[in-house]
DNA sequence: CCGGTGTGGATGACACATCATCTACACCGA
DNA sequence: TCGGTGTAGATGATGTGTCATCCACACCGG
């Protein structure tokens, strides 16, 4: 470790800017879910996955890699949720360690009831605010940085 | 409110790499920063402000200002903060009301140690792997998105 | 001088995230 | 079939963020 190549001021605009729209956006959608349908948004992801699925069952294992939780906070969660009855879980014939995820009645309502206006702030403080050449940065730099891991 | 525009598929992995990026990102920074140097982001971002002013020290609601944090948050961390010896609160003779948040050697030694390493990793995993083009993209999307709030 | 309103800041309760650790079962090779 | 290793999942401790609320003082108009 040589001498440290700090940060110029442009640079500093840059970061900061990064993380500041990220938390930002991410405390908007958060507050605008709890109000209105006391939903989070890690919530409103489990819900989502459950929901994508026919059966609305999945095995942990299989939410954790759609989400990209790590285990604990998935298994943290799931508890969370079932005791306010968005979800339940069940025992696995085929896997004597195993359970699964199954969405309630009152899961499947409360995702149903908070969709449409989660997709509306989302488009109208993000999707809505930007060009289609922006967002396909965007999503350029998504995988550039994500991918090389 | 009539019918929703759901997001498309293009438009769906769009966002979700928006929110995986950031996720990761600040992810392996806290991670970096905890391991390295026991900090956290947070105790970095309060520690810099601190030792961009001459003395040391603040009014928290100037740091509140600066950082864009919740007046509650931040008197949380502070006092989190303040338990493990990084900085200190002091009266404030001017302003009954007031106080001021000072930096302790102990904070300054561990702002120093962690700089580097922080940098270091800001740019391996930020700077490093994206073009000046797309940097400045995310430059003009942070404040078209933050700033029309 | 006095009451109302505003501002600086702390606090308790609670949801959330991470780490370390633990249990139970599956699977595989000797 | 038995022991080791790997995998599914839960749990406790602790740090973090938010909301609601509170207290103390400042400031301002009467």
């Amino acid at each position: 470790m040589t001498d440290t190549r700090w940060l110029d001021e442009h640079e500093q605009r840059t970061w900061r800017g990064f993380l500041g729209l990220q938390r930002q956006l991410i405390g908007q959608l958060n507050r605008q879910l709890q109000v209105d349908s006391g939903l989070s948004l890690a919530d409103y992801d489990v819900l989502v996955q459950l929901t994508d699925t026919p059966e609305g069952r999945l095995r942990p294992f299989e939410l954790q890699t759609e989400l990209q939780w790590e285990q604990s906070r998935l298994s943290h969660h799931l508890t969370r949720m079932q005791r306010r009855g968005l979800i339940d879980r069940e025992e696995c014939a085929d896997d004597g360690r195993g359970a699964f995820v199954v969405l309630t009645d009152a899961g499947r309502s409360a995702i149903t009831a908070a969709a449409p206006g989660h997709v509306d702030t989302v488009r109208r403080l993000f999707f809505d605010r930007l060009t289609p050449q922006q967002l396909a940065t965007l999503q350029q730099v998504s995988d550039q940085v994500l991918g090389s891991d």
